[in-house]
DNA sequence: TTATTATATCTTGACGTCAAGATATAATTT
DNA sequence: AAATTATATCTTGACGTCAAGATATAATAA
């Protein structure tokens, strides 16, 4: 008996009508991501990062050597809007952990590079990441891992 | 192999050291939770609402007649501040779905009361909401919903 | 009674995001 | 060559949220 449950039963007493299963589902998956964001991102500001820096970083460094990507490339592989994406990487730039290199034979383009800082920083946070994201899911046994993470690509495929 | 099944195979290259099992689990929960909430909104714009006047609306239209809460309660149900509640109330009463009501007794509390525009608006929302979820969960069986929906319970327990 | 602590809500300023469109350059068509 | 279309990034203004603290009232303690 938990939030969610309680809210079925409500609606099942004032709109009996609808189906509500749906909307349980949806709604403990709703609530376990911020739940999950909120602690993982305790572990982004001990770093000096919030998420949305974290994510430009990481993205940058498991690329690989030279750590480079255009902001297209970046763009494409989260979930923002060009603007987003203009001002983190102003953010980035301001606190020296990534570069604008800007390319000779494209006027348009730009490389956004990992700096010696910004490679030292999303190294150490990573590792903190994985630790705290490790502890997050401590509570589930190594087959309901496996199991909900069968599930939950089942269920994203669906979108991507 | 999707989106994230890259990234593992990234860090798995470059870091090899970390077990990013747990960020697989993560990663997709916390995109699956995106793709939804930005279909559901969508369903809300149509009704002139966007997530967080659906939110408080649904809330008070649940709870039954008379359909009142203070904003400690709907505070209680929500994962907001409470100045984000204040702003969320300013926004419906400008709008006339929600009316403060003060509290003789207590000079420090106040009622949220939903209108009857608010009434109407939030019952025809939450019927098209329904509708909504019902087909962002039709890809899944129903032994499929039936499990993920209880990982999720139980993943769940862990925070609240 | 007076002072203190607790409760309930609101205010302020900053931040990250988005949608829409602006700007600049490159590629293609006429 | 000139005009058009496509690509890449940035700018602007608005919005929802948060953290921190302000305000006002109520309950409790001294």
């Amino acid at each position: 008996m938990d939030h969610v449950d309680e809210i079925v039963i409500q609606w099942n007493r004032e709109r009996p009508d609808m189906d509500v299963e749906p909307m349980a589902l949806i709604g403990r998956l709703k609530r376990l991501s911020q739940h999950l964001s909120r602690e993982m991102d305790k572990t982004f500001a001990t770093h000096g990062l919030n998420p949305a820096s974290f994510d430009v970083l990481a993205t940058l460094r498991r690329t690989g050597p030279p750590f480079r990507l255009s902001p297209s490339d970046l763009l494409a592989t989260m979930m923002v809007t060009s603007g987003t994406m203009t001002n983190r990487i102003d953010q980035l730039e301001k606190t020296g952990l990534v570069e604008r290199i800007h390319n000779p034979k494209d006027g348009r383009s730009v490389i956004i590079s990992l700096t010696d800082k910004g490679f030292k920083t999303i190294d150490a946070a990573v590792t903190a990441h994985v630790k705290t994201q490790a502890k997050l899911t401590s509570h589930l046994s190594k087959d309901e891992k496996e199991a909900l993470n069968l599930l939950l690509k089942n269920f994203l495929g669906g979108f991507e």
